[in-house]
RNA sequence: GCGCCCUUCGUCUAUCGGUUAGGACGACAGCCUUUCACGUUGUAAAGACGGGUUCGACUCCCGUAGGGCGCACCA
């Protein structure tokens, strides 16, 4: 196979949500994985609602996760001239015909093809008509001359043969009358003068791959591959929407996750090769092929992906994860707080705190959550939580043990474990019960590292003597 | 309303006419264990419904139901 040309193409109205990163994914795994490369273009032919906020959020988004494009972005808006030129190629190859139908007059046809239940469609009102017809003072619309018999078909790779009476299909406005190109004129242009040889996007444009379908042949243009890809759901089935699967990737990465366990899962979502439940980015590009794609829509399972990312974060090594929580950490909440007291003491002591904090966390949050005990202001005091811990019995071991801290300011977690077991013995506890409420104590938190790791962190910090018993 | 598409455990999915319908997440139970985790072992859990075709259907066909997408001078 020759090497495919593919494309994403977000329109700059909003932030990257999930279903185009994951459209993304696909599109770059498939150019990767195939010697290919991936094209970016910027959808903002519509002036009122794209923004270079949003345009700078999907490229920071596709950069986040690691989706690298080739080249520059395209902008389509600054191709609109080619676009118009397009349309004039049509109307003088008799593909094309002005329309001078008024706004209020297709609202007006539209109501009432739906008041009399039938399909809402352009009637063709100016398909044969000439300029003489024209009504003075009416800047007309370019529609595509649309086929009327017969049937488009769209041989889609996920799909399959999809066919659609064209009868169904009207003619559609491709130039509006104040000369800017519509969408599926733009698009066609765009991907067929970018070389575009695979389009893999959402379902959502199958009906758009029809009529752009029919440009093509009017054009004697080559009609790429097709690819539809199904939609993600929210989780609860119904379509996507703020509470949950429709945040923009940039809030994905605020809530820690990392962005290769982002890959991974979205790759699981509507694709699959075999049993394959985790595997590597290079497995990804290697594997990914068009027929693993599925067809149903499915649903966003924050849970899954949770437990995936807990798999990421245990699994990277501790230097490679220390690096990726501090460029996670600007984009957490109080997380530059966080970032602003890290020297290189503290990037030392975090590192060393990792291999016990790493292994229960499921997310980069938890990760920052577990790990505030080692930025906790000296002298330590204990919340009312760690004191509640403290039964009488308790009290006596912690006190024991903290003579222990005391008395070797240099110590090792095995040093320690045995001081510990000895005065656990000693007064007659299991080191369970003592360890609870010790750590409690140090990290404020219940659900610590273990207490050795804690105590081995901390170890070579003398101000750790000061902890005082309040109670 | 019209067109197109979809339907396997709660969720993501495997299966490409013949399987005890497999895996993963989640759930539950056990083990491990200084808490919490991790790890590990096990259990429950599915072919929407109704007709065909076939020696044999989750798999092919038709219908029903449910769901999704599309039907702009938006993209």
């Amino acid at each position: 196979m020759s090497s495919p040309v593919t494309r994403f193409a977000p329109s700059p109205t909003g932030y990257l949500h999930i279903g185009g990163a994951r459209t993304a994914l696909f599109n770059w795994a498939y150019a990767n994985g195939n010697g290919g490369k991936m094209l970016l273009r910027i959808e903002d032919t519509d002036r009122e609602r794209s923004t270079d906020a949003a345009t700078v959020a999907i490229l920071e988004g596709l950069t986040w996760l690691g989706l690298t494009w080739e080249g520059e972005a395209v902008s389509q808006h600054a191709r609109m001239a080619r676009h118009a030129e397009v349309a004039h190629q049509l109307l003088a190859k008799g593909q094309a015909y002005y329309c001078y139908c008024s706004p209020a007059e297709l609202t007006a046809m539209r109501e009432k093809a739906e008041a009399e239940k039938r399909p809402i469609r352009y009637d063709g009102t100016w398909r044969n008509r000439t300029a003489a017809d024209a009504p003075a003072g009416i800047k007309p619309v370019i529609r595509f001359k649309s086929p009327q018999e017969g049937e488009t078909v769209v041989d889609d790779q996920a799909q399959g043969r999809v066919v659609i009476p064209n009868k169904d299909l009207d003619d559609l406005i491709i130039l509006r009358s104040d000369g800017n190109p519509t969408y599926n004129l733009s698009v066609v242009v765009d991907d067929h003068d970018m070389g575009v040889t695979h389009i893999i996007r959402g379902v959502d444009h199958l009906t758009n791959a029809a009529r752009q379908s029919q440009i093509y042949l009017a054009m004697d243009w080559t009609v790429p591959s097709m690819t539809h890809v199904p939609l993600i759901h929210g989780p609860d089935g119904a379509k996507l929407s703020k509470r949950h699967g429709a945040l923009g990737v940039e809030a994905y990465r605020a809530m820690g996750y990392l962005p290769a366990a982002l890959r991974n899962y979205l790759a699981r979502l509507g694709w699959s090769h075999g049993d394959d439940e985790i595997f590597s980015t290079e497995e990804l590009v290697r594997w990914f092929d068009l027929d693993g794609i599925g067809k149903s829509a499915s649903r966003f399972d924050f849970a899954k992906l949770e437990n995936l990312n807990g798999h990421y974060i245990r699994h990277t090594p501790d230097a490679e994860l220390l690096e990726q929580f501090l460029s996670f950490l600007p984009h957490a909440e109080n997380g530059s707080a966080m970032l602003a007291k890290i020297d290189g003491g503290m990037k030392a002591k975090l590192l060393k705190a990792l291999p016990g904090l790493k292994d229960r966390a499921k997310t980069l949050v938890e990760l920052q959550t577990s790990a505030a005990y080692l930025f906790a202001a000296r002298p330590l005091t204990m919340d009312d939580k760690a004191k509640a811990l403290l039964n009488d019995e308790g009290k006596v071991a912690l006190k024991t043990v903290l003579e222990v801290l005391m008395a070797s300011p240099v110590w090792t977690a095995h040093a320690l474990e045995i001081n510990l077991k000895a005065s656990a013995e000693s007064n007659g506890l299991k080191l369970g019960k003592l360890a609870q409420p010790l750590r409690a104590a140090l990290t404020g938190t219940a659900t610590s590292p273990p207490i050795f790791d804690v105590l081995e962190v901390l170890g070579r910090d003398e101000s750790l003597g000061r902890i005082k018993d309040q109670s």
